[in-house]
DNA sequence: CATGAATGAGACTTCATTCAT
DNA sequence: CATGAATGAAGTCTCATTCAT
């Protein structure tokens, strides 16, 4: 027996749920799949909801880990390194340099689409769990806040030093957060697409773009009613 | 009686299907607020997801209709008047005129926008649909590009005339639909952010931006493995 | 429209009874290959139960008449001159005569074989209609007895000549009747044997012989208990 | 708690289904009679239909059973010596001796009555079974054969040696599981009948004359079309 | 820790029948 | 005679969870 039954459990459950939608899979369903008892599943769970709940958290932070370069088998000397050369990261942002800027966020973009490719169903997992009816969506937006905080950060530094539009943050962090899954589900249900550069590049250059200072003197152009 | 026993059903449906999600909404609670006997919805849907199909299927081409303003409620003359408008527009937008595009594509932004404002409702079940685990996502796609074509039309032409950049227009369609979905969403959940000219105006100019051409010579930034 | 309402309900109900089963087949169902509306079909029979007895009455007189050769189209001298034959075979069969017994038995028998092999549908109502559970079982034999009352004749005068085997009389038609729906539906599924001189002469030679007076000395058989 | 809640309701499921018919019987029914929850059925039967074909399997392997007099109380003992006594039977038959099929035949006819007289809610269902729509004919005639296997062996040797008429195995079969049916039928509903000799010997020699070699030269008898 | 039989409320769907048109 | 929308009771089957072993 390699995996625990614990781990076990969590991987069929993934498994399903992305295949069938949560509410659809049962948990007799996830136990048998994972060869275990119906009743194992709820000696380490202690309700479905709970299962669904530590599946997602798990994810969340597997992808904010991700996103950082942080693999899990690092050993200690190469983490100093790593966190050696992410103070030197900032210093670089901290000292208005604009390339910087834009290269440590295609880091990150491309990070993350790196490991929604290699994780597809995680990923159909992120975006199945909002819309599932028991989900709290004020305990999402929390989780969210807190394994992004690092991007958080990011784009405020690069608004106060007008390399990026003064937009307001939850606009801004909303439309990461769409843009991403979009793309990355393009790219996971077609993968043909994903290797070709256009597609690639065209994802990340609106998210740049989109996020960009205005360049030219463009008048307002909000209007009210019809 | 005023409305129909069948249209009571379908807007019963959507009130509880974005309230308690589309799988945790019995069809006896759905005849049960419509007031009618549970074989009655039966007796119009085939099934519970026939009658998810049906609503999906009125709501997007609501949507559409919207977007276009073409109201159910016009008259004869007026929607000459009307017909006659569009075949100017697209007189000036022949002539690559660069403001007629953006105008025309800010007023589908903004008509869309204050659709999802009016029917917040038909908005959530627009985000819920496409997730459910039943649903085709071929389907959704063919229904997406039937009902969407006159904005297809318009990104091809502004590509074209080099008034938009030359992204892959899959692409293109995704993030425009997800973009809305989110901006729409965001403003739905929040109404006193609707009010507000920066998120008005920013998620706009995030849509805008996005897809312009670039302005500088920025060098392609696709790099293939890590 | 060719045919009656009414007689098209009829058709449609034997045609889905016999594929589907008496309780499986709905009443919508029949109305609707039927081509009328639900309506109608309670318009011409009371109830279900109702369209079935109709149904099963139809189908045993037709039966009855079949192994008495008397078609339905016959005009009234054919029918004078049928009436005389029967009177002649009757003769023949008082004055004891072995060969017009087994002559007119072999004549019913293989008339009934006949309208089975012609009218599968009707064959297989009639094997199914008396294990509904709401079909009642002393109608069954009532109507049974009436409609083969010739056949009862015939075996009584048969056992007193002493060319039949003195068998209780509700055992023979008993036998009688369930070697012939076993015969037919035997011949109804597999058509090729009915072609097949082997089957058709051994289904007869069973019930000939069967009925057939002990030609030995053959010792009782019957031992009470183990 | 004597027996188990799945014999418990395969007891109920048998009782209900030859009161009122199988599709009539509902699964809470069964489960109400056998004192069990509506869940426990289904957590052993994975379908109604799955408990209808278990129901049929258990009562056909007893009905062989009882034929070969293998009670299921014997120990190894009395085994050993029934197992004897059987090879000498078949010694026997092998040499011929035409009292001996006879015998044998009789013996397997009245162990079947016996069984039937003891079991008429088992007789019931088995006249039921073959005509429910949902019952794969294919299904029930191997399982047919596979139980009555030593019944065809027997015919099959009787034929062989002359001792029964040369009719077709398919034809034989049909007969002798019709005729036993009609007959076990007959004396359950009216056990009167079963205690009269007239009809006990009857009903056997009705078998037993319909399956013997033609005695005279009788011609035979089919002719084709009318 | 692990098992799996048992629970019973509730899901979707069917259907014979009625009745206003 | 004919229609078909409407009814609501009843059917089969599912499922998260418990608990004795």
């Amino acid at each position: 027996m390699e995996k625990s039954k614990k781990q076990r459990i969590l991987d069929s459950a993934l498994e399903l749920f992305v295949n069938q939608g949560i509410q659809s899979t049962s948990t007799a369903s996830i136990a048998n799949l994972a060869g275990v008892a119906t009743g194992t599943l709820f000696h380490h769970f202690a309700s479905k909801q709970a299962l669904v709940l530590s599946l997602y958290s798990n994810i969340k932070q597997e992808l904010s880990g991700a996103m950082q370069m942080r693999q899990p088998g690092l050993n200690a000397q190469e983490q100093a390194i790593k966190r050696k050369q992410e103070r030197q990261q900032k210093q670089k942002l901290k000292q208005c340099d604009p390339q910087a800027l834009r290269g440590q966020v295609q880091d990150y973009w491309q990070q993350a689409l790196k490991w929604a490719q290699t994780n597809p169903d995680k990923l159909k997992f992120l975006q199945q769990i909002p819309l599932d009816p028991q989900f709290d969506a004020n305990q999402h937006r929390e989780l969210m806040m807190a394994t992004m905080a690092f991007l958080v950060d990011l784009i405020k530094q690069g608004q106060e030093q007008h390399l990026l539009a003064p937009l307001p943050l939850e606009l801004v962090l909303s439309f990461c957060h769409s843009h991403f899954l979009t793309c990355a589900g393009l790219f996971s249900e077609q993968p043909e697409l994903a290797e070709q550069p256009d597609y690639q590049d065209g994802a990340f250059q609106i998210l740049w773009q989109g996020l960009s200072p205005q360049t030219d003197t463009e008048f307002s152009t909000y209007k009210t009613g019809s």
